[in-house]
DNA sequence: TTTAAAAATGTATACGTATACAATCTTGGG
DNA sequence: CCCAAGATTGTATACGTATACATTTTTAAA
């Protein structure tokens, strides 16, 4: 590996001088600069990040902790988080949730010497919280929060929840299953308590039964979903917690032969890009998916960068828009 | 930050001592290495990665230079290799071909000292191959290969190509339209190859009006496919250079109110998760993905950690599958 | 007990960079 | 032409870890 100091060798200077030229620093002569940058190309120099890294004690890279990129709303949100991150100057280090125990990561993360963390997919209880707010590592938390606050950027659920629900509920529903993550889940919860909410206020009695909340495996989406359609008086909607959930619920519905809105409406979550094609025309309550990540990026980088280190909490609350397509339809008396 | 040092001063040991501990060294008592891996637990420390890799002058990271994510050919494929990664203890640096420039990524991921690369998305004549070449780390392309071979996992796409357009001539099909990539893509370049070859056998002459190559914009798959159905004689079947390119087809075909199949048959390539949806019922040929990636990452960890670098040129070809589904079928007449 | 070998630990150094401080060179006013 | 101030460059050191080598301690055979 070639080294500033065989630079500083080859073109007759100290590595002092060659690290000053690296750096623009405006201290050197004009020849001695070019002196350098020659010997610099004619080795094929590239500064070792990770010496510098030690030294500067800064590394200029994130880790985003996703959910599966199965679900699109998480590669959506990736690609806006990475992108805006390399935009930056930041590097991205990624990790899946799934594969290995969140306190791997952790591990792996903190002695990697991120400089932040943004993560996607915590719960309302995770012990990372504490594991994280320990490190001092800034981090925030995209799309779900935990109990203890912190920074995040989320979406306004509990409206995002009202919103689905009004729209079945004018609609002529009154019959509405839910499918749902696990409630330790903010996403999941919220949008939940703003639907129940709803139902309240419309005089609907919520029946038990049309709750299902599962685990985020298309295995057992399909099941609930199944679960419900047998029931002796099938819900004629199918509020579901995320796009995602929502096109699996899809695909099983289709293969019973059901015909979506005519024999059930479904709605979902998060408006992923494939919710307007034409073959699946979702209707779904959202808001930007990148936008939401390059916030979030931005959010991180300015706790990262700030000096003022206010202690304050940043926590951004997105508003959710309603966009009616072709999955949810009047009810058929 | 807490150091070994520091935990060295706590145990009453030696930096050295401690080092040993961390790696587990055999010469060290048992109670010499409880006291340190109290003292640890006490400082709550962690390892520097960063200055371990500057010493060991390894950084246990890949880089992944992939194709956007909404294709999602590539988020599986970016799953399977990060996944499969994170199992052999290597963390992985992802980047996006669009967002900047190759160039700058390939000068961030060399001064970042990663031990290996894969590209999953390079093209025939890029001459980032050379840089790498020089560089001297390990390198693999996935999916798509550089004129000038190199390691690597790819799709025989050229009897990809062969077995969808077979399937459409068998289906009767004569005025067959091909969307595919730029012919600088060795995955478009060979399948349409195949596609042309077969043809030939058949005696169908072909129409270079119904070959599109364009961009992989959504926008203008769009036009293409616009193009081609306002032909006089306009196509009866819609060869796809990938599912990605097929379902924006579908979109826009859907949207003119054509029907698949009936009017239209829709191939593609790849088999991504979503073809198999009720909804989209894409007939496509591929190999699995997940085991493409992982293929991928066995090959670049061996190049990476085998002593006896034979300098031969590991490159797999995987057979491909025919997955028939619902968007093709018989021609009317 | 003595002592040589083995085991355990400590000391010193290297990795590649940035930078405080010291040393040298330039410059221009007198 | 001299000298101080400023500009430029060099020297020495630190970052946190791993490890070769030196030193000390322990072990066990005699």
């Amino acid at each position: 590996m070639v080294s500033s100091k065989l630079v500083a060798k080859l073109a007759g200077v100290s590595q002092a001088t060659v690290s000053r030229v690296i750096n623009g620093s405006p201290h050197v002569r004009k020849e001695t600069r070019e002196k350098v940058e020659r010997a610099m190309k004619e080795l094929g120099y590239r500064p070792n990040m990770i010496a510098r890294s030690l030294v500067l004690n800064r590394t200029k890279t994130l880790a985003l902790i996703s959910g599966g990129l199965e679900n699109p709303f998480y590669s959506e949100m990736a690609t806006a988080i990475i992108n805006t991150a390399t935009v930056k100057g930041y590097n991205t280090l990624v990790y899946f949730e799934q594969s290995h125990g969140m306190d791997e990561i952790i591990d792996e993360v903190l002695s990697h010497h991120v400089e932040g963390i943004i993560i996607s997919s915590i719960n309302l209880q995770h012990p990372i919280y504490d594991t994280l707010e320990q490190s001092g590592i800034p981090f925030i938390m995209i799309n779900r929060k935990h109990q203890k606050e912190g920074h995040y950027v989320v979406l306004d659920n509990h409206t995002a929840g009202r919103l689905a629900m009004e729209h079945l509920v004018q609609l002529g529903h009154q019959r509405i299953g839910m499918v749902l993550g696990p409630a330790n889940i903010s996403t999941f919860l919220e949008r939940k308590e703003g639907a129940l909410q709803v139902l309240e206020e419309n005089g609907i009695k919520f029946n038990p039964a049309y709750l299902q909340e599962v685990n985020l495996t298309a295995q057992d989406i399909k099941s609930a979903v199944t679960e419900l359609v047998y029931l002796a008086n099938p819900p004629t909607a199918l509020l579901c917690g995320t796009d995602h959930i929502a096109l699996i619920a899809m695909d099983i519905l289709l293969s019973m032969n059901l015909r979506i809105p005519d024999d059930i409406s479904v709605i979902g979550f998060d408006d992923i890009a494939l919710a307007g094609h034409q073959a699946i025309q979702l209707t779904s309550v959202a808001h930007n998916i990148e936008q939401m990540g390059e916030l979030g990026v931005n959010l991180l980088v300015n706790l990262i960068e700030e000096e003022n280190n206010t202690s304050a909490y940043k926590q951004i609350q997105l508003k959710p828009n309603l966009v009616i397509r072709n999955t949810t339809a009047k009810l058929n008396h």
